[in-house]
RNA sequence: UUACUCUUAGCUCAGUGGAAGAGCAUUCGCCUUCUAAGCGAGUGGUCACAGGUUCAAAUCCUGUAGAGUAUACCA
């Protein structure tokens, strides 16, 4: 346990004893130890002489005046208490009580801020999941960057985490990329098809059409089944390596990449329904067979097999959501964009009916991202095949500014993409703020050995004597707080933020002290220290969202 | 029509019961000194509106207005 954390605690059942020795009955207080924003309002605070207003009746301020007067501020490294505004209890904190935080930075080095929980839950979070007929866009590339930070987040706070990518390869998608195909592929022939009105126009499926043609000459100019299923299954694997390729590109890994086909294949679509009828919420009705949702919350019942006994689409996903909570999983985490809200509630009364749990699944939405270029609204579409594609912004923007411009938003805030402004001002961009940071720290491990200093990195800091390394410390102390948080509200950008502030508070302290002082050498020892846990957590906390910590720039 | 999400500084956005915040823009300072892609200071807000709950509401509840998305026996 961090040190800071366990002294809030320690201060927390603190004040508890005190408030019991007065003689208040506060058994089911939620006593609240903040960090104020403003530092005038010192190192934490409480509302807890405001809480117990109604237990005491008595005055909120004369509360505080009890709690204060029993406190024993030595013991906890209190300087001074302040009682303000409406009854705050304002706790200043000696300087020295967080210097411990360097020596455990240092000893954790990559690990400082992974929490190990006894019991970890299982996740399975899975995102992304575009059909695997063209590239994709901004929408999904947002998807990946906010799917794949909550990942590395939710692994450092301590969960087991499998990341999962739904590959749809069996509906009509697929089908009208399969004809797409054989359309381009007449077209190489100097048949003159046309693509589908459906179908894919973009120019990869010409590319996959050549590269057919290559490989197979004319072998497959006349129409078979043969000829369909090979093409159809070549297209779908071109696209779906392609899509691979991009994510990893984008420092984005799966651990599962799990077919609708191979669903179909083993049989088990049909059994979600039986599955589901077993509940007794089945019914059948004009021909069609129903699922009786609105049981579990959903607008209407949804239907799952068409009068003309095709499957509609929630089916195959209804077993595929059985398949992962059969696997194990102790919840479900479903990253979907906004355009697809409206599917949850029959998903997740699907779940619910099996399961009985209405919170095993879960869903966070992305808002869409609108793409700015030349101050209007860009539209984008995959079938038109002008859309611009994950590889276009990373090649304009650079991977690093894209992934750490997603995680900077909260998932919920509709975002404008300015490319004009991404690519002419992006020496601008919040992501060399932090980058910078720290490639100055490495610039000053670099001058440290180049004047062949003497120095060790202090075990211990032992002395914090000026306001710019405290607040440093401070925010090194932050850390697991962040990550916890971060993790339980699945909101990467709070780490955003986090890593924003830290490289704030470093700039600042970097301007107001030297740290290499070669007539002191123990100072600068114990800076270096101070700096090097700096180094850490920057990069650790740049890590969970998949941007580099370059050592120059 | 109904449902979900959003509405906070000129712009882009954090904050979700406890004391209105940041970046950009704008104004003024700081490079002979570990990287100025930096630092310091200033300007700027009835937290969309109206009720309610609470000692306390930007935050929770209800309603209203505006924006986005979705409302298929499509996938």
């Amino acid at each position: 346990m961090n040190k800071v954390i366990s002294l809030q605690q320690d201060i927390k059942d603190h004040l508890k004893e005190i408030v019991f020795n007065l003689g208040y009955n506060a058994e089911n207080l939620n006593i609240l130890l903040e960090e104020p924003k403003e530092k005038v309002n010192g190192d934490y605070s409480t509302n807890l002489a405001m809480l117990l207003t109604k237990i005491a009746k008595k005055q909120p301020k004369l509360i505080a005046n009890e709690i204060v007067d029993r406190f024993n501020k030595d013991k906890y490294y209190v300087s001074k208490i302040d009682i303000a505004g409406p009854g705050f209890i304002n706790f200043y904190m000696d300087n020295n009580y967080l210097t411990t935080v360097i020596s455990e930075i240092i000893n954790a080095n990559e690990n400082y801020g992974k929490n190990n929980q006894d019991n970890p839950i299982k996740i399975n979070v899975e995102f992304v999941s575009a059909n695997p007929t063209g590239d994709l866009h901004l929408g999904h590339a947002r998807g990946a960057a906010i799917g794949d930070s909550l990942c590395r987040i939710l692994t450092v706070a301590g969960f087991v985490v499998t990341r999962e990518y739904y590959v749809n390869d069996a509906g009509n998608q697929i089908h009208n990329l399969a004809l797409s195909t054989i359309a381009r592929y007449e077209q190489q022939l100097g048949i003159d098809t046309p693509v589908p009105e459906n179908g894919y126009h973009g120019t990869d499926i010409i590319d996959i059409a050549k590269s057919l043609f290559e490989k197979y000459g004319d072998m497959y100019k006349e129409d078979s089944k043969e000829r369909y299923d090979l093409f159809r299954k070549y297209a779908k694997e071109y696209e779906l390596e392609k899509i691979k390729k991009d994510l990893s590109n984008f420092r984005v890994e799966f651990d599962i990449w799990s077919s609708e086909q191979k669903l179909y294949d083993d049989n088990r679509v049909i059994k979600a329904i039986e599955k589901l009828a077993e509940k007794g919420y089945i019914y059948e009705f004009e021909g069609a067979t129903w699922f009786k949702s609105t049981a579990f919350g959903d607008d209407k019942d949804r239907v799952l097999r068409k009068s003309d006994k095709s499957l509609t689409y929630l089916t195959p996903d209804i077993a595929y959501h059985i398949d992962k909570l059969e696997r194990g999983y102790d919840k479900l985490i479903n990253i979907l964009g906004a355009d697809h809200h409206g599917y949850i509630p029959r998903l997740k009364a699907s779940i619910e009916c099996l399961t009985g749990e209405n919170d095993k699944l879960e869903a966070l939405i992305i808002q869409m991202v609108r793409l700015i270029k030349n101050g209007e609204e860009y539209k984008m579409s995959k079938r038109s095949g002008k859309a611009l594609t994950i590889r276009d912004l990373i090649e304009e923007v650079g991977i690093d500014a894209v992934r750490y411009f997603f995680a900077m938003r909260s998932p919920d805030s509709q975002m404008d993409f300015d490319i004009d402004l991404a690519t002419s001002q992006s020496n601008d961009n919040p992501v060399y703020y932090a980058q910078y940071a720290h490639a100055r720290i490495s610039s000053i491990f670099r001058q440290a050995e180049e004047k062949n200093l003497n120095y060790k990195v202090s075990e211990q800091y032992l002395e914090v004597n000026s306001d710019k390394a405290y607040d440093l410390l401070k925010k090194l102390s932050e850390f697991p707080k962040f990550i916890v948080e971060a993790a339980n509200k699945r909101a990467p950008h709070r780490i955003t933020h986090y890593i924003y502030e830290l490289a704030s508070v470093f700039h600042s302290f970097y301007n107001a002290e030297k740290v290499i002082n070669e007539e002191n050498i123990e100072k600068t020892s114990q800076l270096l220290a101070l700096v090097k846990a700096t180094q850490i957590t920057l990069k650790n906390a740049l890590e969970l969202i998949g941007v580099s910590a370059p050592d120059k720039m």
